[in-house]
DNA sequence: TTGACATGTTATCAGTCGATTACTACATTG
DNA sequence: CAATGTAGTAATCGACTGATAACATGTCAA
C-alpha cells in the first residue's frame, strides 16, 4: 500500500486544529485502528489516514507508537471506569428508580445486585462505541509488552477494585462479572454479530449473552460494515 | 536482531528429522510464539529459533507464516476438543466416581452440572501447557484477518456446540462456562500470575478465579519466567 | 509588518520481515 | 556405486514501517 495518495476530495485536506482537539481525534482513531488490527499488526499509517492526516504527524504527537497505544489504551479504560462510576453514583443518589423497577427480580435485589446488572447494561451499552471493548481486549493480549503489558494489567486490576469497592459486589459476584465481559468482548473480537445470520449456534450463543442489548451490537455491526 | 548467527553449542545444529515429526515440533514452538506475541507480533524467524532451525525452513513446511497460525490455532482448538471429550466420555463411562465424589453438592448433581465442573478442571488443567490458551485467546483477537477470522470463529462455535450438545449444558449454563474460560483466558493472557506476591487485587482475583488449580498456573508462570 | 510559535506536509532513511532461490548433506534403493 | 529423493541451510530480495529531517503555511502579539 502507498503511503502517500494525497486523494483530491476527501475532506478539505486537514484543516488546522489546536493540537489538544487533534489529540484527541487522533485517539479515536487509533483506538478503531488499534481494536481491529491489534498493537503491532496496526501501522501508525493506518491511524493517520483514519484520522485524515500524514502519518509523520501522528509520530511527532505521540512520540511513539507506543505512547500512541497506551493513550488509546488508558482512554477506553477511562470511559469504562467513569461509565461504571456514574451508574453507581446515579443509583445511590435514587436516580435510577425506573431502570431498577424493570431489573430482574430473581437476580436479587440487595444494592450490589441491583448495581451489578446496571452495571452490565452499561457495558453492553459500550458495544456501541465498537472500539472501546475490542480497544481494551487487544490491550489485554499485549500483556508481554514491557510498557504496554504492566499497564494493562494495572488497568484491569483498577477496573476490578471499582466493582469490588465501589459497587460492593463479593469476590465471586465480581468475578463472575468479568467473566460476563470478557464473554462479550470474546464474541465481539471474534465478530461473531457477523455471521449472526448464519450461523444458528451464533445466533443463540449471542441472544443468551447480549439478551436486550443484542439489536444494539447489531446495528453497530451493520453499520461497521457499511463503512470498512 | 540478526537473524542468522549460528550459536556454537545450543543443541546439535538440528539433526535430521523426518518432516512429519518436524511439522510437530515447529508447531509447538509456533504455538509458544504466537501465544506470547500474536499473530503480527510474531516473526517466523521466532519460530525457527524456538524450534531450533533456520527461518527459511519455517516458511518452506508451511507455505506461508498464516497457514502456520492457522495450524497452530487448529492444533490448540483440537487439543481442548480432545480434552472434553475424554471427560465426557470417561464420566459417561463411570470412570470418574473418585472425581465426582469431590464435587461441590451445592452446585447440582444432574449430568450436566457434574460436567461442567468436571470440564472446568479439565480447562484449568491446559493451562499447564501454557501456550494453548493463550495461543486461543490470540486466536480470538484476529477475527479480522479474512483467513484466520472465519476459522477461529468456527472453532469457538464448534466448542460451544460441544458443551451444549455433547455434554448437554442448557444455553446459560454454556454461557457461564465459556465466560469463566474467557476470563480465565484473559488473566493468563494479561500475566497476572506474574504479580501474584506483589499485588494483592491480582492475589484475590487469581484465588477465586482458579481455586485449587492456582497452584498449578503460579508454577507454570514461574517455569515460563525461568526460560524466558 | 514582522517575527515567533504552532500546525502540518513531503521526502527519505534505516531496520525488519516474509518469502524465494540456490545450494549442501545425507539416506535409500536398485 | 550411481541415482533419486529428503532434510536442511546460506544468501538475498522486495516490500513495509516507524521515525527523522527539512520545509511550508497559517496565526497572532507587539
Amino acid at each position: 500500500m502507498s503511503r502517500v495518495v494525497k486523494k483530491s476530495a476527501e475532506s478539505p485536506a486537514a484543516t488546522r486544529i489546536p493540537a489538544a482537539e487533534r489529540r484527541e481525534l487522533i485517539l479515536q482513531a487509533a483506538t478503531a485502528v488499534f481494536a481491529e488490527r491489534g498493537y503491532a499488526g496496526a501501522t501508525t499509517d493506518q491511524v493517520a489516514r483514519a484520522a485524515n492526516i500524514s502519518q509523520p504527524y501522528v509520530v511527532r504527537l505521540f512520540g511513539t507508537k507506543e505512547t500512541l497505544f497506551v493513550e488509546a489504551m488508558d482512554r477506553a479504560l477511562g470511559k469504562l471506569d467513569e461509565s461504571f462510576r456514574r451508574v453507581i453514583a446515579a443509583y445511590d443518589a435514587g436516580a435510577l428508580a425506573d431502570q431498577v423497577a424493570l431489573l430482574d427480580p430473581a437476580l436479587g435485589s440487595r444494592r450490589q445486585d441491583r448495581l451489578r446488572q446496571l452495571m452490565a447494561v452499561a457495558y453492553a451499552d459500550l458495544i456501541e462505541d465498537r472500539g472501546i471493548l475490542m480497544m481494551l481486549m487487544q490491550s489485554f493480549v499485549t500483556g508481554h509488552e514491557p510498557v504496554i503489558g504492566p499497564r494493562a494489567r494495572d488497568g484491569f486490576l483498577a477496573l476490578y477494585r471499582l466493582i469490588r469497592d465501589e459497587a460492593g459486589l463479593d469476590a465471586d459476584a465480581a468475578r463472575d462479572f468479568l467473566a460476563q465481559g470478557m464473554l462479550m468482548n470474546t464474541l465481539i473480537s471474534l465478530r461473531l454479530p457477523e455471521v449472526y445470520d448464519e450461523e444458528p449456534t451464533a445466533t443463540e450463543l449471542l441472544e443468551c449473552t447480549l439478551r436486550t442489548k443484542l439489536p444494539l451490537v447489531l446495528n453497530a455491526s451493520r453499520a461497521h460494515r457499511r463503512v470498512g
